[in-house]
DNA sequence: TGTTGTACTGAACAGTTCGTCCAGCGTTGG
DNA sequence: CCAACGCTGGACGAACTGTTCAGTACAACA
């Protein structure tokens, strides 16, 4: 599953996460290589799967979802497969976990206000037959931790 | 804390998130707009803070860090902004939040293998003198949920 | 020792995009 | 009616793109 990269395949991958619009000759300079390497390799990156994509990093409360929480399900056994297909169509999920100890899955959500949160907990998430509980934890600070990947261990 | 985007804005943001970078040029043309007004608009969501920035999007196993877990952790109280300062040069965590609820923090960790994740929760995390207790949840399967963001609720 | 591959460099190319500027236009609000 | 504002569309030189290719360095291997 995962790949090889050596040393001047993370310094690439870590000048592209500090700066995703950064020009490709800006990369194959900071990374000492030619600018024919840098191509290659960011195709090779990008087709392994390494780098899944670029993305703008949007700030969720300046965005309008100035509510974020935590909620953690959970579900029926042998249900996540038809679960984790529901997750792709509820826009309010950021992020996604099917987890183990206590609970099954923690979801990171993101909406407008408690009156959204409270809609989506209940109309939304506990309307779907597979989940069996829902326990909301409220985020009240999200520091921004932007720093390179952990090393190899 | 919020700020006030139309449909033009949030139509950017949507695109500059699927494909953060799509030359300014296309996202004019898609969202129906003099490339002029482009810059002007993506100028002022970058000085806004609405868009934060950009950033290459790595797979984790891909890259290196096969294993993945939620460690929610119990800390002193009022020890927080002291905690938030530390975090920043632990690189294995991904995200972290401060909850409300039975723990007070959510980290996502992201570790090459589970003796990595034993050294990190053992001889760093519980090495802190505000961390109370640790309780780790390992991520079984993690699903890429790449669409829009919620609209205004 | 020589040979075959593989990976990289550095230069070249036309085409595209960048970032910025500005005259002109339409709308809004006083 | 006019001023302020935001937008358009066209222009500009500079920079970047994506690709190709001959030449070079180095490892594996016999």
């Amino acid at each position: 599953m995962a790949v090889r990269l050596d040393d001047i395949d993370r310094r690439i991958i870590d000048l592209l996460r500090a700066d995703g619009r950064m020009s490709i000759r800006a990369v194959a300079e900071r990374a000492h290589i030619s600018r024919a390497n840098a191509y290659s390799r960011l195709e090779r990156l990008r087709n392994q799967g390494v780098i899944r994509g670029f993305t703008a990093v949007v700030d969720p409360e300046k965005y309008g979802t100035a509510l974020s929480a935590y909620v953690s399900v959970r579900i029926e056994q042998h249900s996540w497969e038809r679960f984790r297909s529901y997750l792709r169509d509820i826009p309010e999920v950021d992020h996604a976990a099917l987890v183990s100890g206590d609970v099954d899955l923690l979801l990171l959500v993101r909406v407008a206000d408690a009156s959204a949160l409270r809609t989506f907990v209940l109309e939304r998430l506990q309307r779907i037959p597979e989940v069996k509980s829902t326990q909301t934890m409220f985020i009240l600070d999200e520091p921004h931790l932007e720093g390179p990947l952990p090393r190899d261990a």
